[in-house]
DNA sequence: ATATATAATTAGACTTACCTAATCTTTTTT
DNA sequence: AAAAAAGATTAGGTAAGTCTAATTATATAT
């Protein structure tokens, strides 16, 4: 009944990577995902196409069932209320708590995860602004643009982030870039598609040159 | 450098094992400790051997070596310190929290721990009376009574169990014995070597029957 | 439309952690 | 002190999850 540590983490891999490539997901991008070899990444489909977790036929790609889907989500749901835990009552900063989360979200208890849905208060999104699944699987899925599809002068608001490692997110903190944040995009500058943007918090109002790499990461609404 | 979690769980378990039987603890014992079968215990016992966890001489019993000791020691705070947080933060129940804390004590992050551990202000006990290594691994080790060798009109403190199943636990919740608890003892019957005691409390007084086993397994002081 | 490149799978092997059956060692009993 | 019992280890095997090398299938490019 139970899945293995190894059989959720292909699900959620599978789930995660089936939202950019909807009509399959290629053996060769889980395994990249997972830092896997192909050869392992077959075998563990045709694992899961035989538990019914994955729609799955020999050298086409695979989508996850919806007993595959309810599993992704629900360890998709423990990492992201165990990231808001972590940030919201142990302090840590929002580039330390993936790979503690990526052990938490492993934990068998649904009792446990229970208790931790009503201490955080039924959060809906995590610190890197992704929405969190309610325990019945149900998720949120706002598409959301991102900041390089912004025209001048439009006044937006920072509500996520497309890179989650934390050499992104520390980059963000440097900048002064963070959830809620208010950007105003002053200018775009065609040669490099650069912005220039005003970030404005409570007080302090900060101009800021943002590339384009970076606008590409940055989910606003 | 870093031990699976069988590892951590054998270690925690010739360690405890190693408190009653100090001149070397059986392959037997571990195994049923365990629940795992002698040959399977005699290969790990070689393997922890070869990586200097442990002492182990051929049909001999083995000990933990200080590193071993140390890691034990390290997996044994990590549990007793979850143990406290589900009880303390999570409103779990003492005979709750065993099967949860025995996954996330195998959460690997010295962050974590630290962190945790300081959350809960550092407390020197879990919610069974169980001692919890500080960080460097020490851990007070007070030699304790059971009650039934307590002898009459003895008034002494429940500070700890020795059976920590859920079983015990549930039977200690029915007849308001606690840890804090007041017990005076008020006779002991000679022929089943039951005990009438009174339990004090804020301000209910309560006087009950405990068997000579219950008795064999509250600690007081 | 065929050749080439890319992707996926099969074949065979390794490690960890488990098992049963057989053997060997130590302890206990008579 | 020898026989019996208990305990520990060795031998050989299994399942999960990984790998490399070889093969097969699909997609791409002339």
């Amino acid at each position: 009944m139970d899945q293995s540590l190894t059989e959720e983490n292909y699900l959620k891999a599978i789930y995660s990577l089936s939202k950019t490539q909807p009509k399959g997901v290629s053996t060769k991008s889980i395994g990249l995902s997972l830092e896997i070899k192909p050869p392992t990444v077959s075998d563990m489909l045709k694992k899961l196409s035989d538990k019914k977790l994955i729609q799955y036929a020999l050298y086409k790609g695979v989508l996850p069932t919806l007993m595959g889907e309810k599993i992704a989500l629900k360890v998709i749901r423990k990492h992201r209320l165990w990231e808001t835990f972590l940030v919201e009552h142990f302090n840590f900063k929002w580039d330390e708590v993936h790979d503690i989360a990526e052990q938490l979200e492993h934990i068998k208890s649904p009792e446990l995860v229970q208790r931790l849905d009503e201490y955080l208060d039924f959060p809906e999104h995590d610190p890197h602004g992704d929405p969190i699944p309610d325990k019945d699987g149900n998720i949120k899925i706002r598409h959301k643009r991102t900041l390089d599809q912004v025209t001048e002068n439009e006044r937006i608001i920072m509500v996520g982030v497309k890179d989650h490692t934390s050499e992104f997110l520390k980059y963000l903190d440097s900048i002064e870039v963070k959830l809620g944040s208010e950007i105003l995009v002053n200018q775009i500058i065609e040669y490099d598609k650069s912005f220039l943007v005003e970030i404005r918090e409570e007080k302090k109002k900060t101009k800021r040159s943002l590339s384009f790499l970076v606008c590409k990461n940055i989910l606003v609404s």
